[in-house]
DNA sequence: CGGATGATTGAGAAGTCTCAACCGTGGTGG
DNA sequence: CCACCACGGTTGAGACTTCTCAATCATCCG
């Protein structure tokens, strides 16, 4: 069992977008331990049905629940970007009913039950930021489903682009209009339902509109508002610098992780 | 502040089928109370955007978590049945991103997050169950979402019909071959993405291979293995009787709330 | 250089949409 | 009691998006 500060810090630094915590149970966090593990790319590292005694956390890459279907084509219904928690509902459910993989060369930390039930039990902020987070991954399923009604390519490959960008700078891993997306066609067009001809097609379209622009795996959105206005993307849903989100002396709690 | 035990029992009998209650427990749920409200078909009862101090269980009827969208038009991402309470998440982060909607003359019961806050807080089994209430919520998100994907009309109406004939039943409101959808074909096509003109056809398709007969409102399936598996549905998805969930003694525990 | 992988292009087929007209039923008012 | 209206369901025809399948191209890496 080794550790490794950095991913927890990011993971902290999600929370901390959603939810004020305290020093104590910052640093309550940051004391997190697991197994690291490294995925190459379409490596799956939980299988649905599998019966979990942890939850991972992505590190870094990009990872995907994803489901199996019967002719073996696969369909995925969420993204996770490093500081991600892509299972805390295993904690209540611990029996998977879909998979996740890795889609690019990706870290995870793969973080015991008992460690995060005890951060639960022993710190009130703590359980509520972990309410919100997956109150979080719903509300972006939500967002999914919507995305995939009774809208063209092009615009849920808009929306999808600039939720990606939007969660990516988030991460601090770029601007929301310049960011790695290290995935291959196929992955998108398994997240949009079409394609991934179609998807060729599609990203071709938005290019030759001056959108955006693409060089090897790094998306330049060179029309953020018109970008966002094809894919009707509004940034609510993520649940992040909302009404909600208890700000108090945030600012100030943040250097706890900026800190290690 | 009116109270009303039925449903409330229905609610009980739901967390029930994923979570083991003891008597304790199950007789602080059925002391929950709120304030009752009749719906029309249509009606919104909590609108996006809103802060509710309150989650809304459905009585009785049919509700949908929808999204208006620029044109007018409406998407829905999750249907409710009687003893589902809709906004479980609306405690962790009480400003919505959705409304919710009557699809059909319904009855809510609205629960003050006081009070819920207070069973959370005493009882860890409510904790657990309501935890796993909200990991199968998001586990039917996620499930939709697939089922939107790359998959003709027949197949997503036959899934989505599979769905609520097995949520139907165990809410006790039928069987899962024989049960009410009072739901017009214009929520069927915002549910499924696709145009209500598309979705009478499918329907149409659907009686006339034999799967299924629809007289009024209501559905007979006629041949489940078949409209199943071409909805390729696996109820595994809907976190019932599966092998997380806590069976001992259930049987006898459930006559807590059969008695009243 | 050769092979593997992923992206692109083309052409025809299939599914779904749009729009408009028509039908059936239940409720309302004369 | 019947005429009428409103609403939701059905039908038809043509248009559009997306799919399928196959071939070709580009890039990376051994």
């Amino acid at each position: 069992m080794s550790s490794d500060a950095a991913p927890v810090s990011r993971f902290v630094r999600r929370l901390l977008s959603r939810s004020a915590l305290d020093v104590n149970e910052q640093q309550a966090l940051l004391r997190l331990s697991g197994q690291v593990a490294q995925m190459r790319p379409n490596q799956e590292f939980v299988t649905a049905g599998e019966t979990v005694d942890h939850s991972c956390l992505v590190a870094d890459g990009l990872a995907a629940r994803h489901d199996q279907v019967g002719d073996g084509a696969r369909r995925y219904t969420a993204f996770y970007v490093p500081g991600d928690m892509c299972d805390l509902d295993s904690m209540a459910c611990p029996t998977t009913v879909s998979g996740l993989l890795a889609l690019t060369a990706t870290t995870i930390l793969r973080v015991p039950h008992v460690e995060l039930r005890r951060l639960v039990d022993g710190y009130p902020g703590i359980a509520l930021a972990f309410s919100r987070d997956k109150a979080a991954e719903a509300s972006i399923r939500a967002e999914w489903t919507r995305n995939l009604t009774r809208k063209p390519a092009r615009a849920r490959m808009a929306h999808l682009i600039c939720e990606m960008g939007v969660r990516m700078e988030l991460a601090a891993l770029g601007a929301r209009h310049s960011f790695r997306l290290d995935v291959a066609q196929q992955h998108l067009a398994e997240a949009l339902g079409i394609t991934s001809v179609h998807v060729s097609r599609t990203l071709q379209s938005l290019r030759s509109t001056g959108l955006l622009r693409t060089k090897s795996q790094r998306i330049f959105i060179e029309d953020w508002s018109g970008l966002a206005s094809l894919g009707r993307f509004d940034s609510s849903y993520l649940l992040v610098d909302g009404p909600d989100r208890a700000f108090s002396q945030n600012k100030l709690r943040q250097r706890v992780v900026r800190r290690l």
